[in-house]
DNA sequence: CTGCGATCTTAA
DNA sequence: TCGTTAAGATCGCAGC
């Protein structure tokens, strides 16, 4: 064994390009296409933590032409110029390098292949081993036993050997091959006609490319004969071309490539703009909160000491801690507060571990905070306040004063970004490391309540939680007071629903589990029937909801015909469309259709939702949150209520399961096309406007524009079709996907969409005025200034590019719809409290209000829910809100 | 055992 | 290449 130290030669330029097109287009939330960046650092990060080299450098391409340009001016001509979104992503690249600590090398006349020949060769001169790190063939030529080299995507090393088994000549002999052949991705020539087959065993044969132009008499082949002859010049040119050059004038000093420690600093702060979060904790700053000062409140004088700083401070950050993320079922196990920087107090109330210290009593705790909670005048901030005032509401606090939410403020300033987490937050704009709930609870089965945490380490935890909020609240503040509009819509919209969304949440609604439990039981006998009847009808048994299963026997066995591949090409299409076009060859798909939808309505329909019933109400509490959609929406988790079945029989009798408490009915007011009522809004469109004016059928009125017949010929199928083209509109479809839809030709289709625009010519002009705003401002916004980054609009991408001018033209209606929607519950919920309605609300569907009602008061309360949502904008054409009710939601829909 | 991507289905 | 926005169940693979 040789105790050679190595030293791993990177090919920096290799490893941008290849990670350029092999990852997709990615950018952080500014801008910034970061694939490149991502696929480089991967590669760098992997292979200092899998091989520890002892030494390493990084090799890039020089900007201009190389010493091989000027023997041969079309070197490389097939290549493009490097497009921008991946020069941009360079200098990113070598800053990465730098705050590694990696020596770089870059030399103007010479490509990284040369100067990581040059060190290779020197390296292995003086004693060590040169691992070429490296997809290229052309460094093959350079392997001896101690240059190797190592592909870290096939996670291959080659020596001289594998050279030989690969290229079918030793490493000496590559180049000679190579003249021969040529390369065509650098456009160096070779011979024609002699390509990687002929080029090693005429090479072996005579032993190198010298040897057959000596020799050229005794080639058999004529035409080879003639191509060697006539193309001499081009060979040997060619060779000088592949060859590396391993004298590049630089000087090396292997000491200089020693693996140092990065720069945790400079690394954190660069993953950090390029939002790289994952990589960004593996580097974390060394911390600047240093000074922080967490106390834990013990005793009665340190806790009166705090109420008294409280209600002294402007402001004041706020968080709970609890032993449950659903705050309904949530128990109070401590209290944390913050009221300036780098300071926090946490207030344990309910830890129950061996040894724990005497603890405040809770409900002494509570009486003496809640002047202070429930004061207007004390104001709050909080991350996901929704979750703490749900849980002091159940302990009997009524927080009020709730001045900012920091997880709110981050989504209304981008909606866009993944994650609003505390954690994230914290990383983003604090570039501090938070310690996780994981980090102190552990994780899976095992983590603990956060009641059976030491409080040497809740403490910390729960205080800097209050302190790392009250900090960022700070920070977006002012951020949000840059634009005016986002100030708006965050207090006059966003702030104010997050309380009505609590109330919501606290209400629930109330399920008839009986009718449920034998709904799952039904459907349990329709599935084990089916079972049997599909094994007979496949011939063997088989897992009916494994995809990939069902594919192998519709399309090996059976050999149905195949209809399209999976989006990954990964396999073949089972969804809908596929198995009802099968089911007129075979029984089998149409089962199989049937199913699944008994599967998905009993486990997502029935059984979950018996299980999200809360114990202590009987009653659903779903979750609303606030800041998940890019467009505004809210969504719905834990049961998700917002897609709960309604186009069938079955589907109906999901919704017949949700009732009214006693002497109730359930309200549902839904906004009638309110999409398109935007549509005409913003466009201004003569026709769209005055067909919404004099209240007519939009989808009749858009079949007989289209189809150019009078109203009262279009028929049901007429209509339909219409219906399609009003809603494919709003999404921004095109003939094909229209012509998907309704089961036409693309040809057919495009028919339509012109002749569409050609009547709504206010749309068609609505909507380029829309992709052209989204061009030169980066964005698009919403009736109520929300607002959505749109950097892709300028991707070179065509793909990307025209997903985001679909989204320019879908996100002001969809996101206005929902700045209406939000609108009008927080005015319903003003009413319900002012006018002492006895009425509540329960949920909230996109664009639909369901309330729960009195039985005596439904006419009136009816009465005033449309007149709030009717109202509660002045648009060029009225907005008209479909009321019903009855004793389930089924009824009143 | 846990996490995650892929596939499929539900809603507006 | 090909219609927007979501949540969730299940499978099957990768990694611990």
């Amino acid at each position: 064994m040789t105790m050679k130290k190595t030293i791993y030669l990177i090919d920096g330029s290799a490893y941008i390009y290849r990670s350029f097109h092999a990852l997709p287009m990615l950018s952080n939330s500014k801008g910034l296409p970061t694939n490149a960046i991502l696929g480089f650092t991967q590669i760098l990060m992997r292979l200092i933590k899998d091989k520890k080299p002892d030494y390493i450098a990084m090799f890039f391409d020089s900007k201009g032409p190389s010493f091989r340009h000027e023997i041969f001016s079309d070197y490389k001509a097939n290549r493009p110029p490097m497009p921008d979104e991946l020069s941009v992503q360079i200098p990113y690249i070598k800053q990465i390098t730098e705050a590694f600590r990696i020596k770089s090398f870059e030399m103007p006349g010479f490509e990284a292949d040369d100067l990581m020949g040059t060190v290779a060769r020197e390296a292995a001169n003086n004693g060590h081993c040169a691992i070429l790190v490296t997809g290229d063939k052309d460094f093959m030529q350079l392997v001896t036993d101690d240059i190797l080299i190592f592909d870290p995507v096939k996670e291959m090393v080659m020596g001289v050997n594998e050279v030989k088994d690969k290229a079918g000549v030793f490493p000496d002999k590559i180049i000679d091959v190579m003249a021969l052949t040529g390369d065509t991705s650098d456009n160096v020539p070779g011979v024609p006609g002699i390509g990687k087959k002929t080029a090693p065993s005429l090479i072996e044969e005579f032993g190198s490319l010298d040897g057959i132009y000596e020799n050229l008499d005794k080639i058999t082949g004529k035409k080879q004969k003639e191509n060697l002859s006539a193309n001499k010049e081009l060979a040997f040119l060619s060779r000088k071309l592949v060859t590396i050059d391993t004298k590049a004038p630089l000087s090396f000093v292997i000491s200089d490539c020693s693996l140092a420690e990065p720069d945790s600093a400079s690394l954190n702060d660069l993953f950090s703009e390029l939002e790289f979060r994952k990589f960004q904790q593996d580097f974390p700053r060394p911390s600047d909160l240093s000074s922080k000062n967490y106390k834990a409140v013990l005793s009665t004088d340190d806790f009166d000491a705090l109420l008294k700083i409280l209600s002294q401070a402007p402001i004041i950050s706020v968080d709970t801690e609890t032993t449950s993320t659903d705050p309904m079922r949530a128990c109070l196990v401590g209290l944390s507060f913050s009221v300036e920087d780098h300071q926090g107090y946490y207030i344990p109330v309910a830890h129950d571990y061996p040894g724990v210290p005497e603890q405040l009593e809770m409900s002494v705790v509570l009486d003496k905070l809640r002047p202070i909670l429930e004061s207007p005048e004390v104001h709050k901030v909080g991350q996901n306040i929704k979750y703490d005032l749900i849980v002091l509401k159940r302990h009997g606090i009524d927080l009020k004063g709730i001045a900012f939410d920091t997880m709110i403020a981050s989504y209304v300033l981008n909606p866009a970004k993944r994650a609003h987490g505390l954690d994230d937050l914290a990383m983003e704009i604090l570039n501090h490391k938070t310690i996780t709930y994981e980090e102190v609870a552990g994780k899976g089965k095992n983590a603990l309540l956060f009641s059976q945490i030491n409080l040497d380490k809740a403490v910390p935890y729960a205080a800097e939680d209050a302190d790392i909020t009250r900090l960022i609240y700070k920070h977006h503040k002012k951020e949000l007071d840059q634009s005016p509009g986002l100030v708006n819509l965050f207090q006059t919209v966003e702030m104010p629903l997050s309380g009505v969304l609590a109330q919501i949440e606290m209400n629930g609604i109330r399920v008839n589990v009986e009718a449920l439990k034998s709904l799952s039981k039904t459907f349990e006998n329709e599935l084990s029937l089916m079972e049997a009847a599909i094994y007979e009808l496949a011939g063997e048994e088989f897992n009916i909801q494994s995809s990939q299963q069902l594919g192998v026997i519709l399309f090996e066995k059976l050999n149905l015909p195949v209809q399209k591949k999976t989006k990954k090409k990964t396999g073949y299409s089972t969804d809908v469309d596929v198995l009802t076009t099968l089911s007129e060859h075979h029984e089998l798909p149409g089962k199989i259709l049937r199913y699944r939808t008994v599967a998905k309505l009993k486990s997502t329909y029935t059984d979950n939702l018996i299980e999200l019933i809360n114990p202590v109400t009987s009653r659903i509490h779903t979750s609303f949150n606030q800041t998940v959609t890019v467009t505004g929406r809210l969504s719905s988790s834990d049961p998700n209520l917002q897609n709960i079945p309604i186009r069938t029989q079955e589907g109906r009798m999901i919704r017949g399961a949700f009732i009214p408490d006693e002497g109730y009915v359930l309200v549902s007011a839904d906004y009638s096309q309110i999409e398109l009522r935007l549509l005409a809004h913003c466009s201004d469109d003569a026709i769209l406007i005055e067909a919404f004016n004099s209240n007519e059928d939009i989808h009749t009125r858009t079949a007989a524009e289209v189809f150019n017949y009078h109203p009262s010929l279009i028929t049901e199928d007429l209509r339909r079709q219409a219906k399609a083209i009003n809603f494919g509109i709003v999404y921004g479809m095109s003939p094909f996907g229209l012509s998907r839809e309704l089961g036409i030709s693309q040809k057919m289709a495009r028919t339509y969409i012109t002749q569409y625009f050609e009547r709504y010519s206010g749309v068609k002009r609505y909507m380029d005025q829309a992709v052209a705003d989204a061009r030169t401002t980066g964005r698009t916004s919403t009736l109520l200034g929300r607002i959505r980054e749109l950097p892709e609009i300028h991707s070179s991408n065509m793909g990307v590019r025209q997903f985001a001018e679909r989204s320019a033209i879908n996100t002001p209606i969809q996101g206005t719809a929902a700045d209406l929607i939000k609108l009008a519950m927080i005015r319903c919920h003003q009413a319900i409290s002012d006018e002492k309605l006895s009425a509540r609300m329960l949920l909230s569907v996109h664009d639909e209000i369901v309330f729960e009602v009195e039985e005596s008061s439904v006419e009136a309360v009816s009465a005033r829910i449309r007149d709030i949502m009717e109202h509660i904008w002045e648009l060029k054409v009225p907005l008209k809100v479909n009321i019903s009710h009855g004793k389930s939601w089924a009824e009143a829909h």
